[in-house]
DNA sequence: ATGTCC
């Protein structure tokens, strides 16, 4: 078994690993002790996979861990590595197999005491409404005109098309779109795309009904148009089979490109393309493509919700608070190397958090700064986030993206009954509708950390501040 | 995460 990498702190939720061998810059690793002590357990490749990222070719500054971070394919999931637009490389293993995946949050007029009682009708017409789990089918019908607009446009397409307004737009990260390069998408990933806009998919991916159960900060939940006791809803999920592909078809494509690279690399899921390549710039428009595709699917599921909830509550105003990224690399401008200059961030299970003043915060929120909502287990508190004053100081202008598992699928599933956990979470007043009684089981809440800590952490490192605090009503899953 | 192995 493999050392880890030895960590050095630097200050409360702060730690390093020094420059050494062949890494170019130092790593940081931000966590408490219990979160550290859990990427440092026997067997753990979070710590040593840092240390292979901070090796890329030019990386700036330092790799970050983040407070969640976990081992992951090739870089640690919780992680920010940003490089040289020049220098530099692009690795899919730093943006992961889920290209966007993401989470959305929408507000509803309602309160907690409209929608008690009605929750069972409620979770059952979201599940008869939005398709869940693996395989085919979409709320959208596409064809392949569709899906190309989709891959090159993302929301833009998407408002054309009347199945997304103006203010979905001027809420959403990157307002929904960026340069995406249909002909770059692998035709596999074309085919599998065909038929999932508007599908959540399985695993953790869920569509949670969700109240505000506490506000940290009444000022800022007003700005993102939130407040006690009211009814929100939550959609995590990503590009489904086309991004997926798309990954998997340019990690083959890189390594038979840059067989050298390959062979010298600390670990061959690192495997990366230099920018200067063609074969970079392809990936880059396959990979905004299918960026656009997981906004498209995720504002597909919204005007579900939005079908559902005016069927059910006769409300017709559920609005966009915002939609964030999990899993991307994007151009942004950074301090490096004593200023500001562009760089490539790769973002893998991290979320973006920027302060306010940014200008890539929309008007509305640019005062307070970029709303961040990492989603716990089902059956737990999701947290709602603002980018936070010290973020583009420690992290790129980055922070945590929710909890980690503690215990495998094949584990939880042989540990937990599906009835008996459903009855369970119904007593807490949480409504559960899933495809299949594994998907409920592997995701039971006890599989999952405690995202508190990952919170307190991000909070106190002002990375990303506690703004509210919600609690499941109902939820869908594959 | 994922038509959970081309």
């Amino acid at each position: 078994m493999s050392e880890h990498p030895q960590l050095e702190r630097v200050a409360a939720n702060v730690y390093e690993i020094a420059r050494t061998g062949d890494m170019r810059v130092p790593v940081r690793v931000y966590g408490s002790e219990p979160l550290i002590e859990e990427m440092r357990l026997e067997g753990d490749l979070t710590l040593t996979q840092g240390r292979n990222v901070a090796t890329l070719p030019g990386i700036q500054k330092f790799a970050v861990v983040l407070p969640d971070g976990h081992q992951g394919y090739g870089f640690p999931i919780g992680g920010v590595a940003a490089v040289d637009t020049e220098e530099g490389v692009i690795s899919p293993g730093g943006i992961g197999f889920d290209i966007n995946c993401g989470v959305r949050l929408l507000r509803t007029p309602l309160t907690y005491d409209d929608v008690v009682g009605h929750e069972q009708t409620l979770v059952e017409r979201l599940f008869e409404t939005i398709p869940c789990g693996l395989g085919k089918g979409g709320y959208l019908d596409t064809d392949m005109d569709d899906l190309r607009g989709i891959l090159a446009g993302g929301l833009e397409w998407m408002r054309e098309h009347e199945h997304a307004t103006t203010h979905d737009i001027d809420h959403c990260e990157e307002n929904g779109s960026l340069p995406g390069d249909p002909r770059k998408v692998p035709p596999e990933a074309l085919t599998r795309g065909l038929n999932q806009v508007g599908s959540l998919g399985s695993g953790n991916h869920f569509l949670e009904v969700q109240r505000v159960a506490e506000v940290y900060d009444r000022e800022i939940a007003a700005a993102f148009g939130l407040e006690q006791d009211q009814v929100v809803v939550m959609i995590h999920s990503g590009s489904r089979g086309l991004g997926h592909q798309t990954c998997t078809e340019y990690i083959r494509r890189f390594e038979r490109s840059f067989p050298a690279i390959a062979e010298s690399l600390p670990d061959r899921q690192l495997i990366y393309a230099p920018l200067r390549e063609q074969v970079a710039d392809d990936y880059k428009g396959a990979m905004y493509a299918a960026a656009n595709y997981a906004w498209a699917n995720r504002q597909a599921m919204t005007q579900g919700v939005r079908e559902v909830f005016e069927r059910t509550f006769g409300v017709t105003d559920v609005e966009l608070v915002y939609d964030v990224c999990h899993n991307v690399a994007k151009e942004e401008r950074h301090q490096v190397n004593g200023r500001e200059d562009e760089v490539l961030v790769h973002r893998k299970g991290a979320t973006r958090a920027f302060p306010a003043g940014r200008e890539e915060v929309p008007e509305a929120y640019r005062d307070v700064g970029q709303p961040v909502f990492i989603p716990g287990s089902m059956g737990a508190s999701s947290y709602v986030l603002c980018g936070g004053d010290r973020s583009l100081e420690l992290t790129f202008g980055s922070t945590a993206h929710g909890a980690g598992r503690v215990m495998s699928r094949t584990q939880a599933k042989r540990e937990y009954d599906a009835g008996e956990l459903q009855r369970t979470l119904r007593e807490q007043g949480v409504y559960v509708r899933a495809r299949s009684g594994a998907t409920l089981t592997e995701e039971a809440p006890s599989a999952y950390k405690d995202v508190d800590e990952v919170i307190r952490v991000s909070d106190a490192l002002d990375i990303g501040t506690k703004v509210a605090r919600t609690r499941p009503v109902a939820n869908i899953k594959g």
